[in-house]
DNA sequence: AAGATTGTTGCTTA
DNA sequence: TTAAGCAACAATCT
C-alpha cells in the first residue's frame, strides 16, 4: 500500500483535479468503508467543495468548504482515489499503457463532479476507510503523529528525540507512525541499507554516526521516492491512474535471494515484527 | 495448499 | 510506561 511518496503524489494529483469543485453525488457501494453515518455523511459532502487537501503520515485530509469538517481518507493496503474524466476508460502505466475500466469491482465509493468527472475509491481488501471529522478531533488527531520526512520540523534533532531512550528494535520503531510519519515497510528496508544500519539493531545500540546515517537516509530516500511519484509493486496508481516509477531505485525490498548492488552477496529476507524484511547482511552492520 | 501481501489497531502478556 | 506477539480486517497470488 501507499506510503508516504505514494499518499503525498496521490494528494498533489488530487489537487489538481477535483479543488473547489462542487460534489452533485456519493455512491456508497461499500458502507463499512465510511465510519460516519451514511446519510450524515452524505449530508456533509453533497453540493460541497473539497477546498483544500492536506495529508499527516499517511492520511489524506480532504477540507470541506463549511470550514468546519474534513475528510479523512487511508488507503491502508489496496486503497487506491483514481480521477478519471468524462468517459470511464483510463490510460495508465510508467512504462507500458495499461486500460482499465471503472467503475471495476472494487470501487467501493464513487464522487461525482459538477462537471461529471469522477473520483473511484477502489480498495480490494476493504481495510482502507472514508471518515468525516470537525475540525478539533481533525487536530488531535494530527497530534498523534510523529515528525515525517520532509516537513519543516524535521531534522535531526527532531528525528533524534523521537528515538532516544527506546530499546525497542529499529524497524518496528521506524514503522511506528506515532513515532516517525510516514514510514511503510517498502521505504524502512530502503532506509536501513542506505544507512548500512541492520533492521534488527535496537535503538539504544546505534550509535550517534549511526543515528546520523538513518536520519540522512530517511530524507533522501522519501524525497527521492517521491520525486518519483512512488514506488508501485501490484496495487498502487496514483490519482491519474498511474503507476510510480520508484521500483527502479529499490535496493533491497523484494530483491531476495538477488545481488546486492553493491557488495555482490545475496540479499537477505527474514520475518521481523510480522513484516517481510530485506536486507544485506555485508553492508549492514 | 499453506503462507505471504505497500497498514493499523486492539488485546494479551511480559 | 514500554515492548512484543498475535489476531483481525479481506482478497488474491504463489
Amino acid at each position: 500500500m501507499p506510503e508516504l511518496p505514494e499518499v503525498e503524489t496521490i494528494r498533489r494529483g488530487l489537487k489538481t483535479k477535483i479543488l473547489n469543485k462542487t460534489i452533485k453525488s456519493i455512491k456508497i457501494i461499500k458502507p463499512n468503508l465510511v465510519r460516519n453515518d451514511i446519510f450524515d455523511f452524505q449530508k456533509k459532502l453533497k453540493n460541497k467543495k473539497i477546498i483544500n487537501i492536506d495529508r499527516v503520515g499517511k492520511l489524506l485530509i480532504l477540507d470541506i468548504e463549511d470550514q468546519k469538517h474534513h475528510l479523512t481518507i487511508h488507503l491502508k493496503m489496496t486503497g487506491q482515489l483514481i480521477y478519471v474524466e468524462g468517459d470511464k476508460i483510463i490510460a495508465g502505466g510508467h512504462n507500458l499503457p495499461l486500460v482499465e475500466k471503472l467503475p471495476n469491482k472494487y470501487s467501493y465509493i464513487i464522487l461525482k463532479f459538477e462537471d461529471n468527472s469522477q473520483l473511484f475509491f477502489n480498495d480490494m481488501r476493504q481495510f482502507g476507510f472514508w471518515q468525516i471529522l470537525n475540525t478539533q478531533d481533525k487536530e488531535d488527531l494530527k497530534k498523534k503523529y510523529g515528525p515525517e520526512p520532509g516537513s519543516k520540523n524535521y531534522n535531526f534533532r527532531s528525528f533524534k528525540k523521537a528515538l532516544v531512550g527506546r530499546k525497542s528494535v529499529l524497524k518496528s520503531t521506524l514503522l511506528n507512525q506515532q513515532i516517525i510519519a510516514g514510514i511503510g515497510n517498502i521505504y524502512v528496508d530502503e532506509i536501513c541499507f542506505r544507512a548500512k544500519v541492520m533492521p534488527t539493531r535496537r535503538i539504544n545500540t546505534l550509535t550517534e554516526q549511526e543515528l546520523k546515517k538513518l536520519y540522512q537516509a530517511s530524507q533522501y530516500i522519501i524525497k527521492k521516492a517521491i520525486a518519483n511519484k512512488g514506488t508501485t509493486f501490484s496495487d498502487y496508481r496514483n490519482a491519474e491512474g498511474h503507476k510510480g516509477n520508484y521500483i527502479k531505485y529499490l535496493k533491497v525490498f523484494g530483491r531476495q535471494k538477488q545481488q546486492c548492488f553493491t557488495c555482490k552477496n545475496n540479499i537477505k529476507k527474514i520475518k521481523l515484527g510480522g513484516r517481510g524484511t530485506h536486507f544485506c547482511p555485508e553492508c549492514q552492520k
